[in-house]
RNA sequence: GCACCCUUAGCUCAGUUGGUUAGAGCGCACCCUUCACACGGGUGAGGCCUCAGGUUCGAAUCCUGAAGGGUGCACCA
């Protein structure tokens, strides 16, 4: 029994001093690249591969809580099936992050009293090039600081070359394929950043808004933007409303209307609903979505109301170069003044479509611009989906995937940002006409680039086979299909639905067999975290503070897959205290001779939790496993069987067993202490002059 | 409008395929500086598992309905 702990463990554990050594240890390994593991720890080759793809962080910034999860929970299982003889690779990225990138420039900018408007399009993109770059690498110390055991050989970016010429191949072949077109459809307007956005980039906000009827030749007609009335020639209702029978599809009569007498022609169609308003409406083809099918369905005419700023064109009249926010009340005014106003809905509420960045309303707009058919590329991710081609933690994202892909639309992907992949098309007008070539080099004399980049989500949604070098890259074909895809729930359709189908659409098979969806962390009182409100947790300050094992525990304790989790100090300061709870316990049993036999009950009682801890990570219980482990190693290893060993040597060799095995299953949680004790460890096989290998490439304490 | 989720101890939440006395963390009360650890140890209080039916030998768990709360999607004039 007589023997001393190793001096450092006469101290508190001091997470701040061993986590970066061990950190080194590791990288000088190179164990994290999956060709240079050693054999398995049964001895048998590594011939079974075991690959994730990790979410590219936004090069923009900081780590924040939500990328400390999902390096937790990857690593979590990398490292686990690491131990269980896999040819693990994790694949680190960085995303350019298109838009929004360039949002977090923009205001960086406005901060210098600068605007991205008038500057030249090389310069912006060279300054925010340097910006990303210099935030990427800054990241990745932080990743290195979290544990991540990730192959950096392998790290890729979304803007490098060979990446985006995949992306550019994905271009031509849809276009080749008919699954993409060029065509003047309604966009989602945004006049502050004055892009277009995807339906996905858009919110809606609840508001109140006076809802106005207007006396419009025979019709009371309903709405609450009088501001855009001016081009309003067609009265829209629907065919089996019987109020309004005597009139015929095509009737024309002259009326009186906000800038003098107008013709105005009858058009039935079954989008009017009786139930809304007056039942009659009239239509801004260019400025509404729903009213823009109306045109289409009857070829109407359609123009321009309101310009790119949000400012009325020559077609107001008097009311031309107006903010449409200021032109609302005038117009009213000039209608109230003819006796066209017939009443005004003060309690009408209704939603507006905002843009997800600035909260300002989207301006609904006709561009000519690129569109994915999503219908036919989400065909076959639904019957991939439901022949269960794909398992989803938690399952119910399954449904809520399906019932999204149902009814998509298609996909905007053209941005008018600087920052992101150049549209790879040119175009050649004649007049009316419009030639479209689609390839990185102009075919001839007198064609113009496409001034667009892509939605970023357009290249990071080839990201599984993109990073692993398809199609013909050793790479591609050992790792891909890969096993799990680990992110956010708020990334499902924007990420996780557009991998699935463009995956598919590329290699034929689903990128990934899992998808397993972490829930927003958030306070302590459960509420988003951000800036303005002050309630932010930053990741790396508590790996500081309290050391990265007793965050990532934080992280996985109660966090149930899907569902919100609250992070706060004193839940991570109570797995610093675990964490010094081990320390003494590996202080304890190093103070003796390992002499005795392992005693069969403590074997038999461990093998049950080595099965358990197990299962539970073999169906993504993360949560469960580590308060299992928690509990053991506190209540019944150190509470109990500790004190019962005490004064009596023969124990000694069940404790050496447990002790070791607990490291063993901890790992994956808690990577640092784990190998620091491990390395303090006697030697196994000290007779052999053996050097004792490192805890990460130890075999799992199970099978 | 369509879809999804939640309701369990003061608070935040677990509870895996239905199976003894329903659990954890934090908080709370009281006690202990005992030789691995005060970054510790011990003891204890606290629950008609939202409600109403049903299935079952047995329901927090499965089914139906109600009430309350939350989230996502969508071309609402």
């Amino acid at each position: 029994m007589a023997k001393e702990a190793p001096e450092k463990f006469t101290k508190p554990y001091q997470p701040q001093e061993v986590e970066p050594a061990i950190y080194k240890k590791w990288a000088e390994s190179d164990f994290f690249n999956p060709d240079q593991l050693p054999p398995s720890p049964a001895g048998t080759p590594r011939t079974e591969s075991y690959t994730i793809i990790m979410p590219p962080p936004n090069a923009n910034g900081s780590l924040h809580a939500g990328h400390a999860v999902f390096v937790t929970l990857e690593d979590l299982l990398i490292r686990y099936n690491r131990m269980r003889g896999k040819k693990t690779l994790w694949l680190p990225g960085a995303d350019h992050a298109g838009f929004e990138t360039q949002v977090v420039y923009e205001k960086k900018l406005e901060k210098e009293g600068r605007t991205r408007f008038g500057m030249q399009p090389s310069v912006l993109r060279n300054e925010i090039l340097q910006f990303t770059m210099a935030n990427k690498s800054f990241m990745e110390g932080q990743m290195r600081q979290l544990g991540a055991s990730c192959d950096w050989n392998r790290e890729k970016f979304t803007l490098e070359p060979d990446i985006v010429a995949i992306v550019y191949d994905t271009f031509k072949k849809l276009y080749a394929d008919n699954l993409l077109y060029r065509g003047d459809r309604i966009v989602n307007w945004c006049s502050k950043h004055q892009t277009s956005l995807s339906n996905l980039e858009t919110n809606r906000i609840s508001r109140k808004d006076p809802f106005y009827y207007f006396q419009y030749g025979p019709f009371v007609i309903g709405t609450v933007r009088p501001e855009t009335k001016f081009g309003d020639k067609y009265v829209v209702m629907h065919p089996s409303d019987a109020r309004y029978a005597q009139y015929k599809e095509g009737d024309q009569m002259e009326l009186e209307w906000i800038n003098g007498p107008i013709i105005a022609t009858v058009i039935k169609d079954e989008a009017s609903d009786p139930e809304v308003g007056s039942g009659v409406m009239t239509i801004t083809p260019w400025h509404s979505g729903i009213d823009f099918e109306i045109a289409r369905r009857h070829n109407l005419p359609y123009e321009q109301i309101i310009d790119e700023r949000g400012k009325l064109l020559p077609i107001a009249g008097e009311f031309a170069g107006l903010n449409i926010k200021d032109a609302r009340a005038k117009v009213v005014e000039k209608l109230q003044a003819k006796g066209l106003v017939v009443k005004v809905d003060e309690e009408y509420v209704h939603e507006v479509p905002v843009c997800y960045k600035c909260e300002r309303e989207i301006e609904p707009q006709v561009k000519r611009q690129w569109f994915v058919k999503a219908k036919e590329l989400a065909q076959p991710a639904i019957e991939a989906i439901e022949r269960g081609d794909i398992v989803f933690y938690p399952d119910h994202f399954k449904k809520i995937l399906l019932n999204w892909l149902s009814g998509i639309e298609d996909w905007n992907i053209s941005r008018q940002i600087v920052w992101g992949i150049p549209i790879p098309a040119w175009y050649k007008h004649n007049g009316e006409s419009e030639e479209v070539f689609v390839g990185e080099e102009a075919p001839g004399e007198g064609w113009e680039r496409d001034p667009d980049t892509f939605d970023t989500w357009f290249s990071s949604g080839q990201w599984p086979f993109a990073t692993l070098g398809f199609p013909n890259a050793n790479d591609f074909k050992t790792f891909y299909p890969t096993q799990v895809m680990e992110t956010g729930g708020d990334l499902i359709f924007f990420w996780v639905a557009r991998m699935i189908m463009l995956g598919l659409y590329r290699t034929g098979k689903v990128p990934f067999s899992t998808v397993y969806l972490h829930g927003m962390v958030t306070s302590k009182d459960g509420k988003k975290m951000s800036k303005s409100k002050g309630n932010v947790i930053s990741p790396l300050e508590m790996s500081e503070k309290f050391g990265t094992d007793a965050l990532r525990m934080g992280l996985i304790i109660g966090n149930t897959p899907g569902t919100p989790t609250a992070l706060y100090d004193d839940k991570i300061k109570s797995y610093k205290l675990f964490a010094n709870k081990l320390w003494n316990i590996a202080r304890f049993v190093l103070s003796q001779e390992k002499t005795g036999d392992i005693k069969p009950e403590f074997k038999q009682e461990f093998d049950t939790l080595a099965r358990e801890v197990t299962e539970d990570i073999e169906q993504y219980r993360f949560y469960m496993a580590a308060e299992k482990l928690y509990h053991y190693v506190w209540d019944r290893f150190a509470a109990e069987i500790v004190e019962e060993s005490k004064g009596k040597p023969e124990y000694s060799a069940s404790l050496y067993y447990i002790l070791e095995n607990s490291l063993k299953l901890l790992h994956p949680f808690m990577p640092f202490i784990t190998e620091e004790i491990w390395g303090s460890l006697p030697a196994p096989t000290q007779e052999s002059g053996q050097p004792r290998r490192l805890l990460m490439v130890e075999p799992w304490p199970f099978n």
